[in-house]
DNA sequence: TTGTACGCGTTATCAC
DNA sequence: GTGATAACGCGTACAA
């Protein structure tokens, strides 16, 4: 296979200069109508494509934007990027992602080599804890955008899409309230994390409001997985008063618990409800479906990719920062369904 | 914010050459250790960072490669590329990635684009079938290394990294025959598709092996969700000698008639068994769990990559070509398990 | 051991 | 309208 083309073949070609033909391939006005189709049509003859890097280190914007996730292939991120993706390929721009497998350092490395790959922009769910984002601070203070999305960390000036965890958590305590739950039990997953702390104030706050104690016990901090989740349905059950509901914070914890239950022989939702976190697939598929509260990753990450785009389109001008919130959506499933 | 530093803002802070300073960045043999530290000290000092582009434009080599997959928050998917990223990123490459949304004309421009962003590779499981895989000719032939993942398409010379979803097909339908099951229907997905048209093959010469007869009214082709799995069984169980088992091609087909049988209280596994294929996450969750054939997605990904990696080293002695078939995995659950 | 000069492929700014 | 030249930031043959 031969080298690619390059506007210099072209040129040669022609016998006009590698300028001449620059300009008549990007369409500009000052340029004769036939040496235009005469430039276009040997392009094409030759099989000439725009190197897109020469082009983006003349130019400082690689039209590439860098998305850096703890997994890719948790269904939550996956379709954020899925949404980025939809919204930013029609505008030209290229998604590159990278995993920091939640590991604090390798996210560190991660935005150094993205930043040094000249990416217009980062949208980054970060490993980080409010507590250490000084760690960061030397990177957002860049002049390539940042974009916080899901996992929040608040740096002055940089925009952020988040969801409206406390109110998922409130509404979905309030809905197990109104099935006519009295003692609502609470599966916290990580306190270093504002968004699972918001949850759990939103459960606190839906529980005051409604005149109902909030007790301590019924509180459990666990790791988002089955085996937990059951372990800590175990712990609840074994209290003298044992709760009759369920918010977790986490779906998979959840399904644990749900799993311990059944063996307990308790009737869902009949004696006991619960509601999760997420929306995961599997929550819907089950015979006795679990209620939970979405989180419309599409449509974060869409939004994410929009508030880049303002950003970007802005730069000149003034330097904009937003941060959006998106309400957080219940679905209620079988799991919660006793008035129905 | 300050512009980046160049190595010739660091070469004029000592009052050398910007050449000297990039051999010493590079560890060049040839320079004092002098100079070396009194540059790496002023690049630290300076905070400079090499730009990738810059070198990639020089080098021909981006260390960017592109995935393109139909869609990334599908679990398969969005598996293979955590293989691929886990796997590539220690190597210093940066994944880009692209979704088709299983359209062949928006593939094939993502294919120009992602080769005028100069990426080293393209791991692509691709929408077209085989019989316009002529449409693609001109890109495979270039000198960017191509590797097919999962959707083949046979073109000579290129890599691949596919399922042997021919033993898969054959292995989940011993599997059921072993069960004692006499009648299996098949839930057939795209006929055009290679690896659909394998996996009904092992289904065949599995039935043929055993003696069983082969029924055409037992196939049915379906689009791969639970509203078309529920009508295909509605159809198979209408018939005048209905199956006693199912092996298809999709899990979430496979779900649709799970959910159809139950409305029937047809007990699985011990009146009706049923194997899905792709292990979807959800099938291990369900009460009565689905068995399914596992195809060791993240492994694909990194055995994808190792794959590229190999040809792009081996680049300037051997075009080296490597048609890898990975092992189908059958995962055996309640929905079958009429035996244990 | 270091400096000089050039090229990677573009586009932008001058001239003419 | 078109040509010549410089610049983006880097690495490297060649010369010194």
């Amino acid at each position: 296979m031969s080298k690619k083309a390059t506007i210099y073949d072209i040129a040669k070609e022609l016998k006009i200069t590698a300028a001449t033909v620059s300009r008549a391939l990007n369409n500009n006005p000052k340029i004769s109508e036939k040496t235009r189709e005469l430039v276009q049509a040997t392009a094409t003859k030759l099989n000439y494509k725009q190197n897109k890097l020469a082009l983006a280190l003349k130019s400082g914007k690689s039209k590439n934007i860098g998305v850096v996730v703890p997994y890719i292939n948790r269904i939550f991120f996956s379709s954020v990027i899925r949404g980025i993706e939809d919204e930013l390929y029609p505008k030209g721009y290229h998604v590159i992602i990278a995993q920091t497998h939640d590991n604090k350092e390798k996210e560190l490395k991660i935005l150094q080599n993205l930043l040094n790959e000249q990416v217009d922009g980062i949208l980054i769910s970060s490993s980080y804890s409010n507590n250490e984002k000084h760690k960061l601070d030397y990177l957002v203070k860049k002049n390539t955008p940042f974009i916080f999305f899901d996992r929040k960390l608040n740096f002055p000036n940089i925009s952020s899409v988040t969801l409206n965890d406390y109110q998922g958590g409130y509404d979905a305590t309030k809905h197990l309230i109104e099935q006519g739950c009295m003692r609502i039990a609470h599966f916290l997953v990580d306190q270093e994390l504002e968004l699972y702390k918001n949850r759990f104030k939103g459960y606190k706050d839906a529980l005051e409001k409604s005149g109902l104690p909030f007790l301590p016990e019924y509180v459990v901090t666990l790791k988002s997985d089955i085996e937990a989740g059951r372990e800590a349905a175990k712990t609840i059950m074994k209290l003298p008063l044992p709760p009759d509901a369920i918010f977790s914070s986490t779906d998979y914890g959840l399904l644990g618990a749900v799993q311990y239950l059944n063996e307990l022989s308790v009737k869902i939702p009949d004696d006991f409800c619960v509601v999760g976190f997420s929306n995961a697939p599997f929550t819907q598929f089950l015979e006795t479906s679990i209620s939970s509260v979405d989180q419309s990753p599409v449509e974060m990450g869409k939004t994410a990719a929009k508030v880049f785009l303002e950003q970007i389109e802005n730069e000149q001008t003034v330097k904009i920062c937003k941060n959006v919130v998106l309400p957080a959506k219940l679905i209620v499933r079988k799991s919660s369904g006793k008035i129905n």
